[in-house]
This record gives C-alpha cells, structure tokens and sequence, in this order.
DNA sequence: CCGCAATTGGTACTTTAGTATGAACGAAAA
DNA sequence: TTTTCGTTCATACTAAAGTACCAATTGCGG
C-alpha cells in the first residue's frame, strides 16, 4: 500500500521534471500551447490506466481473502500437502489445460510468479510437469 | 464496444470544451499555468482510471465468454474425430503425464515420430497443448 | 499398378515449461 | 519487535514441447 502510493508519488515527480524540462529548454517556445496540453494528457492519462488496474488488483485481492476461506484445511491430512490458495489457483486452471501466460492474465500476475507457484507445487506434489501434478492432484481428490 | 468507444470520446469532449471554456473565459488569466496544468493532469489521470477500468471490464468478460464455449457444443461437432490407433496410445501415455521421450521409449518409436502423432493429435482435437487435449479427450469420452 | 493414408523418422526452428537464485513486501505469528 | 510464510517479480539458464517441412516405407483398395 504505502509502495503504491510512493511510486505513485514518484512517478509523478518524475513527470513533472520531465515536464519541467520540456518547457525551460526549447520545445516550448516552439511547440502550440495545444500540443503541450495534448501531450500532458496522454501522459496522465496512461499514468490514471496504471492506477486503475493496481486498483482493480487491490480491490480483487481483498474480496477474495473475505470470500474464499475454507480452502486448505478441511480434509487434507496425510495424502494431500499444504498446498497454499495461490498454488490450488495455478493448479485449477492448469488442470484445464491453460498455459502459465493465460494463467497470469487470468489471475492478475506476471509469469514469472505462476513459474514459482507451478514449480512449489511440483515439489509438493513430487512431480516432474503439469500432466503429472494434473493426474496426481485427481489421484488424491485435491481437484475434481 | 462501439458504445465505449462513444462514451470515451463524450468525455474527452467534455473535457475539451471545460478546458476552453477556463481558459478563455476568467481563470486563464489570473491562475498561475502551473495550476492549470495540475487541473488538466488531474482530470485526465482520473480519465485514465475510469478506462483501465473499462478495460480490465472487457478483458475479464472476453475471457469468461471463451472459458464457457466448450461445455455447450464440443461433442456434437467431434464425437469420434478419427484418431488413428497410434495416435490414441500416444494420447493414452500422454495423459498419464508422461514425456515426449518416455512415450518413445515406451512404445519404441522415435521422440521425433511422438512429435508427430501428437501434432496431428492437436490438430484433430482443436487443441493447442497435450493438457488441453488431455482434458478435451476426457470430456468428450475419448478416455476415460 | 497407382493413389492414399498411416506410420515412422528426420532437420531446423520457435515457443513454452521448468529450475535456480535472489529480492521485496505484507500479514500473521512468536 | 522480530521471524516466518505466502505472494509477487525478476534474470538467466536448461529442458521439453510444439511447428513446419520433408521423405521413406507399408498396406489397402480402386
């Protein structure tokens, strides 16, 4: 949270100097105040999309805490490995058959992050690939 | 789409005409250009937040409209697409989470002529990756 | 005999998956 | 307050998967 708000802060100084830049050098005085304008507000209108979408993850983040509980401590005692809620997520939706990029879309993360989560989940489930971890999380009832 | 499109427009519009209307009218002249500056940045970065919004809307219902398309009329268009036996041994070992060259070596092929059984397999499911023909073949009771 | 499909194998290439390692942050527990 | 864990992201690499194109063999039916 205060992360956002200090690049957002940042981000903006950095805009501003650029900004500054721009008009005490020399584009200024050649440029139409217009085209000026025009270019402030692509620029912060770009920046208001950033913040949108990190809202929009905050938001979706925090409504799935409050709705999705009871996930991984019901049944799971001996076959089946603690497997955390983001990792069940990389699985579910590597069960029916989406590669990592579609998967990070999907939840809202880079690659990379569903790389770490397939990868935990794969020494979990002592695995070597998806087509395995998919057959052994149906052999001991993790997924349907 | 189109009506988005509209209402993104409508609202630079607006924008455009408040500007103008601040501008020449009383405030130009007395503001300092910073603060007008500040206004426009703010007001396109709000701008920017509503059409991440949008978009992140239009993403999330594209997905959901490809996810579903599969449960309503898969099996009708391909109830037996004709795999050959072939192929059928390398779907079988393949959803069994085995490799490329465990699947070669297992039925005593090449891993080059397992590429192209299950390339062809691929193509005749409408698939793009074994865990999509794994689950597609399963749904269509190809496999059990 | 000839065409056709299936099977097998290959080269060369791009894409995706997976590993290893490090780093940062927030929340919850100790 | 400090520690731990889960989540996130990243780079750099290797391994596997997948595509495109080609070619030889075999068996089957016209």
């Amino acid at each position: 949270m205060k992360k956002t708000i200090f690049l957002y802060g940042a981000g903006m100084a950095a805009l501003i100097i650029l900004l500054k830049t721009i008009e005490y050098n020399y584009l200024i005085r050649q440029l139409n105040i217009e085209i000026y304008l025009g270019i402030i507000a692509a620029l912060f209108t770009v920046l208001g999309i950033w913040v949108g979408i990190q809202l929009i993850k905050r938001r979706e983040k925090l409504q799935a805490a409050t709705s999705y509980k009871p996930t991984s401590s019901s049944e799971n005692n001996s076959p089946a490995p603690d497997i955390s809620e983001r990792e069940m997520d990389v699985l579910l939706l590597m069960a029916e058959g989406l590669s990592n990029q579609e998967i990070a879309d999907k939840l809202f993360i880079s690659i990379h992050t569903v790389k770490t989560h397939s990868s935990n989940l794969f020494s979990k489930l002592q695995v070597k690939r998806r087509t395995q971890a998919i057959q052994k999380s149906k052999e001991i009832g993790l997924i349907g």
